[in-house]
DNA sequence: CGCCTCTTTGAGCTCAATCAAGGTGTGTGG
DNA sequence: CCACACACCTTGATTGAGCTCAAAGAGGCG
């Protein structure tokens, strides 16, 4: 095992996707694996292509999105470290990726080859209890977004942020990602322009503050209560 | 083993669920379980409640729901023969059900204990690829109405129609499952009052025809046209 | 320095929501 | 057996939230 090898091993260790695995069986649960390292904007995975190999994110953050007959792009879901992606269809017999995968921001995830996913970690009880908590969260996001359907946009909004959000080194709560109001608009099925009228009323009533593409939440609780607004 | 559970295990066997598992082994798999019957618009599960058992649809089909804050149901899937229910929560420790589980029309289910999942599904690689198709298959129907979010509403209405439809014993395309113009609304998340609006219409052009809750597609090509319009 | 992405603002319009009212069929309890 | 509740379907009139279109400024990058 290469020294390069043992680093990621020890990246890997820290997810919860690996909780209570020994390193050693980390080491085989990633033979063969590559690191890629993507800058804004790089395409990972193109939807419908064949799937090979499977990812799990290390930094950064990678964005799955599908392009409709429109020609607009909707977003799936945001991945981000300590994620996996395209695990789910591995077992099918010639997988196609799902969706497509860009980087956001600089990026780095580790891509291991399907045969390793069927013979490995299909028969890892851990691995495979893990997988299905990941899909869990994903899911649940979905269904929280599909309540929210019929909400103002505003609502829509301010769910997505707070679904987004974590604490940063000052204590103050901030949206992990670099989301663009676009981005946003495309993962609600709203217009830039809807979004960015929302979310400038909030910039100007003090609720959040923005720069480039950090989102700061000053004032989580009017967010909250505008969520269940009407 | 009694007479009347190895009829269930017949019935089993014919799922792609156990497709090319032995009847000995899906015996196993279903120690403890017990055969519910349902009738129309009975609740199985509730959204929130300790999670100690999945399911497996045996005949009919189940509504799986949430009811948003505003007080609007929101349907999240339709579950047929074959699919199974809750299955994604059990490894969590204290397992809540992701959704409310309810029968449309005469229904069977298998409920299955949840330490059986722990102690056998999990450890059977053949039943964790299937399951994680039925999984994918979930997942990428929930891509293609994302898709459609920013579709007129025709379009969605005729994109989830052609999902649900299949073949029935005279050649005709037919939706499987009961559904009510309620139903429709609260999976698109729209009112009923529009679904009924398109429908008719529809109707009146000769496109589909519905009785008792059963739709036909005469013209599948001029709804297929309707998704991708616009 | 031109191209591209991202953000912004305004004016007008449209699609689907809302509200209201009525019809039908089924189950249920008196 | 009737009446009453309830779920489902239907139609019309009105309204407004969010879309479309248009135009423009501000960075960042090759």
């Amino acid at each position: 095992m290469t020294d390069l090898f043992k680093g990621i091993v020890i990246e890997l260790a820290q997810f919860p996707l690996f909780k209570g695995i020994a390193n050693e069986k980390i080491a085989l649960m990633c033979e063969g694996g590559i690191v890629k390292i993507h800058k804004h904007r790089d395409l990972l995975f193109q939807h419908g292509e064949p799937a090979q190999y499977f990812g799990i994110v290390l930094s950064g953050a990678y964005k799955l999105s599908r392009v409709s007959p429109i020609g607009e792009e909707s977003v799936i879901y945001f991945s981000s470290p300590g994620d996996v992606v395209a695990a789910l269809v591995m077992p099918q017999e010639k997988p196609l990726y799902p969706v497509s995968v860009r980087a956001m921001g600089p990026s780095r995830i580790l891509l291991v080859h399907r045969s390793v996913y069927l013979n490995q970690w299909i028969k890892s009880p851990d691995l495979i209890m893990q997988i299905q908590s990941l899909l869990s969260l994903r899911m649940s996001r979905f269904q929280n977004q599909r309540l929210m359907q019929r909400a103002p946009m505003s609502s829509k909004i301010a769910a997505m942020l707070m679904q987004l959000v974590a604490k940063d080194d000052h204590g103050d709560l901030e949206v992990l990602l670099p989301l663009t109001r676009k981005e946003i608009a495309d993962t609600l099925g709203v217009t830039v322009e809807s979004v960015i009228r929302v979310m400038s009323d909030w910039v100007k009533q003090g609720l959040i503050v923005t720069s480039e593409q950090q989102i700061k939440i000053i004032k989580p609780d009017q967010l909250v209560h505008l969520i269940d607004q009407e």
